[in-house]
DNA sequence: ATGTCCACCTGCTGGC
DNA sequence: TGCCAGCAGGTGGACA
């Protein structure tokens, strides 16, 4: 979002190529004519979506899924850029997503919480609502491991299966204890983790995989400081203690989790 | 109401 | 070299 915000923040869309819109979510088939002629007045993000504001009351939804991305630059060939947004100073702005698990949709900007897939989801990660005391509280009535509560928008906005590994690995908390059984103690240290965890991802520059790309095409590069994921029988970094056993696999409702059984109690 | 699991897609990697 | 199984960042919705 911040690249995009210092990209094209403020230039007036001059014309619009849809060449799919069969997403997950068919994108509205009114896209284009909202668009067209519209200047972009600013940028949100909300959980894992980013609204892009327009000067005419629309906001445009947008959701990367897996594998999506938003790259300004000049065409290319690869064959999965679904929409393409040209501005007056001729710039252009892609958007690439090969498993279109993405979304594109759009909301009015008045209406944005209001929209069916923003209205139910948790407090923001970053935000003073998470604190040890809301984890702790809304840990106790779950009957689930704390892998999956994490990972569950409606509980907390925006975290995906990498940060909750590495958010629990530095909280020192296996990914399959269960919600009640977490302490207070414990909820504060993994409150206080996940806001590490993502401040320096963002830090960092972004993060994740290996074609995960900013606007600008260069690659993120958080995957140097993961300390768990991927990283199944290497040595845990900070394992306390001389033989570390290495970082462990397992599948929790058919994702994986990475953790290190010394270092996470 | 709550929890679990599948389906939606394409691409890459590693083992044979 | 080629083939194929397995796995991948997310999440809505079907089902128990």
């Amino acid at each position: 979002m911040r690249g995009l915000a210092a990209a094209i923040q403020g230039l007036r869309i001059k014309r619009v190529l849809v060449r799919r819109g069969d997403l997950r979510h068919a994108m509205p088939t009114s896209l284009g004519a909202t668009l067209t002629g519209a200047r972009i007045h600013g940028f949100r993000r909300r959980a894992k979506y980013l609204l892009m504001r327009l000067d005419n009351g629309w906001s445009v939804l947008w959701h990367l899924g897996m594998s999506g991305r938003m790259v300004i630059g000049p065409a290319t060939n690869q064959p999965h850029e679904h929409v393409v947004l040209d501005f007056d100073d001729g710039k252009r702005l892609g958007f690439i997503d090969p498993r279109r698990f993405g979304a594109v949709d759009l909301v009015r900007t008045e209406d944005e919480d209001r929209h069916r897939l923003l209205a139910r989801l948790g407090p923001e990660p970053l935000s003073e609502t998470l604190n040890g005391k809301l984890l702790h509280e809304a840990f106790a009535p779950k009957r689930t491991s704390v892998k999956a509560a994490l990972l569950d928008q409606n509980l907390i906005a925006g975290l995906g299966n990498i940060y909750v590994c590495e958010a629990l690995y530095r909280a020192r908390i296996r990914p399959t204890r269960l919600c009640p059984d977490v302490t207070k103690r414990e909820a504060t240290r993994l409150a206080a983790a996940i806001k590490e965890t993502l401040t320096d991802a963002i830090k960092a520059g972004g993060s994740s995989l290996r074609d995960y790309v900013q606007t600008s095409g260069e690659l993120g590069y958080f995957q140097h400081h993961w300390c768990v994921y991927g990283k199944e029988g290497e040595p845990c970094p900070t394992c306390p203690g001389a033989p570390c056993p290495g970082v462990q696999r397992i599948l929790q409702g058919g994702r994986s989790s990475f953790f290190c059984e010394v270092k996470q109690k």
